[in-house]
DNA sequence: CGACTCTTTGAATGGAATCAACGGTCGTGG
DNA sequence: CCACGACCGTTGATTCCATTCAAAGAGTCG
């Protein structure tokens, strides 16, 4: 067994059980099992597969389950009143999706597939259970749920503070520590959502987004600009998003 | 008794110790000890009163307790390597200090007192120990941790989508449903914070805050913009914060 | 009273949005 | 198999909103 399976063999990522898990250790879900095998099992057992476009679910539906994917990635976004849609973030394997929901007990965003993509649902009532008896599962909630506060409140940073081009620079870095976490190249980022999505998530007009891309390719620190972005000058790259 | 002495019975908010909590009900730790009031000496005793421009705590230093304001408001904010503060937020009585620390262990921001601020100390074992114990505690948790995510995402939405006086008027009536929930006119928005402050917060340059707040004044949607906000119009108000 | 900080207002600059048109890709159906 | 339309991405020209620069005014504290 290599690093990987030694990594996957707990909660959602077993893969004696013809798994499909790509979390490779990053899966939130792990903790929550991690000294009771047979709740394995229970977690296991609910899963689902979208296509890509196919919607996880709506703003306002009930939040009866906790969704952490297994394996592929969605996006998440807002509806306002006049219909234009806000991307507010994209979510790959591992980690748990909407957890803003939980203080209205219903989903808060709408999560699409941008791939086909496979979920672990964990029902809130198991949830509720397992934080009552298992204190490794009530750290990992909190910690999850802190984190992802701390990444929306960077964000914002980032926004406030950051000019387009060092927007696009943050993001890309970004993406190549989350590839890397998943035991992965972080010089090779695969962009499975559309430019509109990506724009809307950085605050930019799409153009914008294209414009810059083209001038980090002209520029040598990155090749292509399509589904697949090269990384070549990971320090201009950081150079640039430090400002 | 009336109203405000009933929602104040819990927790930090009890009359009778000569208390100067001005959570009126909203207060976050109240549902920690709901059903046990043994806690509740345990969490009153533990307090500190804060001046005007102190620091209750710095980025990096140890996460040893969570912090809710009794009375008072803070701002927190941001550090970057090159020494210029982004302030992250603004918080008043009865709200969770810096929560997107837990997942590090340690603070994420620094925290500054705007005015004398009287504040509560939960120590991170107790904490533990009553999300161990008291269901209801857990619930909290969770609720008041999946709402910071929430609003810090509607943040990064008015941000990237609306004009500079947009958000200030999204500002002013986000201000005005806080004090509203604490009992208070939700007409008269008392600002704590520099220009400079909320600036940074909203993500535009002070004059353009200064400017646009001026332009609101003329205009007769509020009268003031010193320390004291008066909502004239808030209908008018929401329209232009609904673009 | 004077030093300091914070705020206000004006004028000029610049960055990104918008408007507009073209090119590429994919899936569909003739 | 190719033509067509729909959608997405690219690139250029123009416009405008907000920042920046600059300076004066207001408030605060020692």
């Amino acid at each position: 067994m290599n690093t990987v399976d030694i990594q996957c063999e707990v909660a959602t990522c077993r893969p004696e059980t013809g798994d499909d898990c790509a979390a490779h250790g990053t899966c939130a879900l792990r903790a929550f099992a991690r000294t009771d095998p047979s709740v394995f099992d229970r977690i296991s057992k609910q899963r689902r597969v979208f296509r890509r476009g196919e919607i996880l679910f709506h703003a306002g539906q009930p939040f009866s389950y906790v969704c952490s994917i297994r394996s592929g990635s969605v996006k998440s976004y807002l509806c306002s009143e006049e219909g234009d849609a806000q991307v507010t973030g994209f979510w790959f394997a591992g980690e748990l999706l909407d957890l803003n929901g939980i203080h209205r007990d219903s989903r808060a965003c709408v999560v699409e597939a941008l791939e086909t993509t496979s979920v672990c649902e964990l029902p809130t009532d198991f949830l509720q259970q397992l934080l009552s008896d298992v204190p490794a599962a009530r750290l990992e909630m909190l910690r999850n749920m802190s984190a992802q506060v701390h990444s929306a409140e960077e964000l914002i940073r980032v926004i406030e503070t950051k000019r387009t081009d060092q927007r696009v620079a943050v993001f890309l870095l970004e993406m190549s520590r989350r590839v890397a976490l998943r035991g992965l190249s972080d010089r090779e980022i695969r962009l499975t959502m559309s430019h509109t999505d990506l724009a809307s998530f950085l605050g930019m007009a799409r153009e914008t987004l294209s414009r810059t891309l083209s001038r980090f390719d002209a520029e040598g620190m990155v090749t292509g600009r399509g589904e697949v972005i090269l990384i070549r000058d990971p320090d201009v790259l950081r150079a640039l998003a430090r400002g």
